[in-house]
DNA sequence: CTGAAATACCTTGACAGATGAGGTATCATA
DNA sequence: TATGATACCTCATCTGTCAAGGTATTTCAG
């Protein structure tokens, strides 16, 4: 399935900081994450996510750096904060909320 | 609890289709049944309600027409047509769909 | 050896939905 | 008589997503 722009906006935060709280890690290999644990059925959009790093680096919720691979491509690889960490943790109690919040009214 | 613009972004239309499939009705009341299912957690901004139903008429979802009303502020009522019902089983689906993927993805 | 595909990063402008702030009008009630 | 509730509406602004464009390296099939 895909899911529609609208749906996914305002998750791709929590996302993102999903897969920081696992490790530092890089843009393409996060999208591929979310590739495989949704079994193929989604990836953020480039420039969804690259949009986003800038976004939480700005906000203090992520670092970054580039890693020194001797050969291949460049990667920037990204590290959670403590400030990252505690917003990951409100943002999935957010979730959770307005997930049963929406669950009752799209039913009701 | 409030929920953040980002995060109902995109479910508006299928809260307001959800309200409707239960009869006609208007939009005062609407966002006041949407007030109590959540206990009063939450309501939709004026601007927000009327903006979806708007978009709702254009697309084919909804018809309106004016109450009757003797007394008291006139009332705009909307029904929802077929092609609405359509939409909110789909709307419906996708939703489920989508927390469904969003529950694995933040929780990773 | 060559060219296509995969890896890996980035920017810009356009778009659309949510919202703050403003408006109109009626009615009940203190 | 004026305040709050009912009930509707519009417009400009903001923000996140995304299409489309770009750069550079490496792998691998032909």
């Amino acid at each position: 399935m895909s899911i529609a722009s609208d749906l996914i906006r305002g998750h791709t935060d929590t996302i993102i900081l999903a897969a920081l709280m696992k490790g530092d890690n890089y843009g393409y290999k996060i999208n591929r994450m979310i590739y495989d644990i949704t079994s193929g059925g989604y990836e953020l959009k480039e420039a969804t996510l690259y949009t986003a790093f800038k976004r939480l680096e700005e906000a203090g919720c992520i670092r970054s750096y580039w890693g020194d691979e001797a050969t291949g491509a460049r990667r920037r690889y990204y590290t959670i904060t403590n400030n990252g960490k505690d917003t990951y943790e409100k943002l999935l109690r957010e979730w959770q909320e307005t997930r049963d919040t929406i669950d009752k009214l799209v039913s009701m």
